[in-house]
DNA sequence: CAATATTCCGGAAACGATTCCAGACTGACC
DNA sequence: GGTCAGTCTGGAATCGTTTCCGGAATATTG
């Protein structure tokens, strides 16, 4: 059927161990018995069986990404940041999407657990003391959210809701809405605690709507909330959350920004695009991923290396047509 | 370190065998070493080494799933109900992303062959010839392409551009352009195939502008070149390239749809939130990866069962604000 | 040339599960 | 009670690779 070491051992006149060393490590072998062993290799067209490597060596070349949801284009550009740096060091990419499910995470992981050499876990929605029970038994590195003991990789989340709250100040507004995502996202905790604090510094109101799915329909459900509050701006969790309140708002005819600024997260590929585009804060989607696999690769190779680094991501806020003065 | 079988043998005080049956197929065992052996495992939590039973068994519960650019929406899409149906199969997922090159596919399929049982390729971009090499080894199910011998799924292009030909041919365009895709794309070729058959049949003509890249930046490119042909619509390869074109017509100073109608392909979540609206084309995204997933199954299942099964999806066209009547 | 160091290679033991085979035990029946 | 069928179990082989260990061959040195 496959063909095995073995099948090139004997075409080669060699031994199995031979076999093995002149393809792991050619310095290993005689130049000759070198030569041999490829060119039976070559010939029967031999791929060593990763499974039974992982199996003796402990390593499967293999990395696992979980995430909430691939539907949400956050996400696919930070995959495949991650697939193509990881590629750059032959690890193959086990991919999960948990459908925002926090009780799926902990097993998808699990079910992985066997197959990967570290994970790569991106916005995990699971409780701290969930993930935590992972802590001693594989690499693993965080992205999108800050937990004891697991280096992470994270936007200054802070940062752009300053950015946003300044902008929005030198606009005129003194009133703003924030729409929040799900309950369970690192990412909608801490871009409010920053939203609070620099509303707080500039002496301006913060109404905050209830928690909504991050979609697009998340958004269109919380407009009508937004509306009915006396603000002049409203910031969403994500661009997807902003891009459905602007369609509820055309929809009930409201005019962005004229009558209401709108502001998302994540500068996502259509934030760009859409009419009016949107204002929006910049992550570093690719940095995200990239950094989180070298990241990920230092823990594998030593694993107390870099225990608990932290690495935080700028952040840059994108002014485009969604947001304008201060209605009054 | 880890836990293995033979820890859990020890513990209830039976051999690995029993270990073993009682775990895979408890009827095989007495219901009292049943019971000790699910204590002991639960105990220890045992979890079965998926690496070294796959090693013994030869199945390894994985699938490969490679397609070409993650950063184009549709796959997302596509790879989200993958995932899911698969989950549902106890199913893991790899997921390669070749970034459109035909010449890393087939490595990227050797390098997972060994870790799965089987290949969802989407859209490849390679040669029939390189595609076809893999034919005996791994059931291979194709999406988005047809190329014997591999079952495939795909959609009813031919349909969908019938029913754009109508539709524009209604509102009175008889002059229509066409924005091709990658040369390398199945889909691409399968469209063109189609809206040329259409427009001639209707007596339309039909001018095809030069080859892009499937993304915005590709529609963007080629908006001059329409601009400079004599047509009152324009089609193209997919809705990124809708997005380009629209971009740019709006720097241009050209108003869509009342200058020039613009219809995509695909119908991405975002197509209809740009201003316009995107008319377009829409495919059962879910459903492609469904049924990939379940003709994959059955294809492993028993190796010549669905051999050679096409399943054909329909198309459905989106009539959005991005068409109107021709401009004179 | 003898003694020693070095290189290179083959045999065999792992890795952790599954599975075949045969033996031990149970119960039923004559 | 003896025989037989059937159930349940443990031992051992197996998957394909890597790696340890010791022996043979070669090179180095005095």
């Amino acid at each position: 059927m496959a063909v095995t070491i073995k099948d090139v051992a004997r075409l080669a006149g060699v031994s199995q161990s031979s076999v093995c060393r002149a393809l792991a490590d050619p310095a290993r072998v005689r130049p000759e018995t070198r030569e041999r062993v490829e060119r039976a290799a070559r010939e029967l067209g031999y791929h060593p069986n990763r499974v039974a490597r992982s199996l003796i060596t402990g390593r499967t070349g293999n990395i696992g990404v979980v995430l909430p949801d691939l539907a949400n284009p956050f996400f696919p550009t930070v995959v495949k940041s991650i697939q193509t740096r990881a590629r750059g060091f032959d690890y193959a990419v086990f991919l999960s999407d948990t459908d925002e499910d926090p009780a799926v995470e902990v097993p998808a992981i699990r079910a992985l657990a066997k197959q990967v050499d570290g994970f790569l876990l991106c916005s995990p929605r699971a409780t701290d003391e969930d993930l935590r029970s992972f802590a001693g038994e594989k690499p693993i590195v965080v992205l999108n959210r800050r937990i004891t003991p697991f280096p992470s990789v994270t936007a200054d989340n802070a940062d752009g809701m300053r950015q946003v709250v300044a902008h929005l100040h030198a606009l005129g507004h003194r009133d703003v809405a924030y729409v929040a995502g799900p309950r369970t996202s690192w990412s909608n905790r801490d871009r409010l605690r920053g939203l609070r604090a620099a509303t707080a510094a500039r002496g301006m109101t913060l109404v905050e709507a209830g928690n909504v799915a991050p979609t697009v329909d998340g958004g269109a459900a919380a407009a009508d909330l937004v509306l009915a509050a006396p603000v002049t701006a409203v910031l969403a969790y994500n661009d997807l959350v902003a891009l459905g309140l602007i369609k509820r708002f055309q929809a009930r005819g409201v005019v962005v920004p004229e009558q209401l600024s709108v502001v998302g997260f994540d500068d996502i590929l259509v934030a760009g695009l859409v009419g009016p585009p949107l204002t929006t804060v910049a992550i570093g989607k690719e940095q995200i991923g990239r950094v989180g696999v070298d990241l990920l690769l230092e823990l594998m190779a030593d694993r107390d290396s870099t225990g608990t680094a932290r690495r935080v991501l700028p952040t840059q806020l994108i002014v485009r047509g969604s947001t304008g003065p201060a209605f009054r």
